[in-house]
DNA sequence: TCGAGGGTTCTATTATATTAGAAATATGGA
DNA sequence: TCCATATTTCTAATATAATAGAACCCTCGA
């Protein structure tokens, strides 16, 4: 993952809304919820979450799933986790990590 | 760590200048490098990373060190924790996550 | 106590993001 | 075909962030 696309990631989600709206597709798992669905649970105009979805879409955090005349978003987490991985990755120069990145150790040992 | 705070962090990183700056501390480990060493690194000017830097300290991302007339800066390593763990808690309700989540599930299991 | 080195703060300019509301597109069923 | 539903796009107003440069403050050593 290039450095462009990570501050497009992480800019993306940070915003109020679209962390909600990452974080209620995160949770909600591959099968996503409609747009109007997204929209009604984070209590959003439809025009202003849709902003929103594109710019998650666009930062490659959730994919668009069109069905019938609803388009479904879900998570993806293969972002999520090269986002986490570049954030922690090399830390500390291999050296004092047990005790400075201790959760980050404890993540990464399988 | 609040929703304010988690957003605070990741519009932090969201910022070329300052996602440097992070990953340049994140590597060097809890002593930190200098002011003047990380604007040097990152090719800033000493007023412009000064800001970069506030803002990441602001944002409890990094945290300043004084000693003398040097004021070291070193990455905070549980707020980088924190904001991981947020960002893929709870995923996929439990269920499906052996598919769709499987990094996330690997570095959660110890 | 004076000067140099190391950092920070202030100010103004420029660029970018957010929001709401209206209008537009597309799908499926009567 | 026509209408209602689901969603996106456009436009304009407003708010926020980034940059450069100058001025400032603090610490150390002569």
């Amino acid at each position: 993952m290039e450095t462009k696309a990570l501050i497009g990631a992480l800019s993306a989600l940070a915003h109020e809304s679209r962390l909600g709206i990452f974080r209620l597709l995160v949770e909600q798992g591959p099968e996503g919820l409609p747009a109007g669905e997204i929209a009604a649970r984070r209590r959003l105009a439809n025009a202003n979450a849709s902003f929103h979805l594109k710019e998650l879409a666009q930062a490659g955090l959730v994919k668009p799933i069109p069905a019938g005349r609803f388009i479904y978003y879900a998570a993806n987490y293969k972002t999520m986790n090269d986002l986490v991985d570049y954030l922690t990755k090399n830390c500390c120069q291999g050296g004092v990590c047990d005790i400075a990145c201790a959760p980050v150790i404890k993540r990464k040992r399988k």
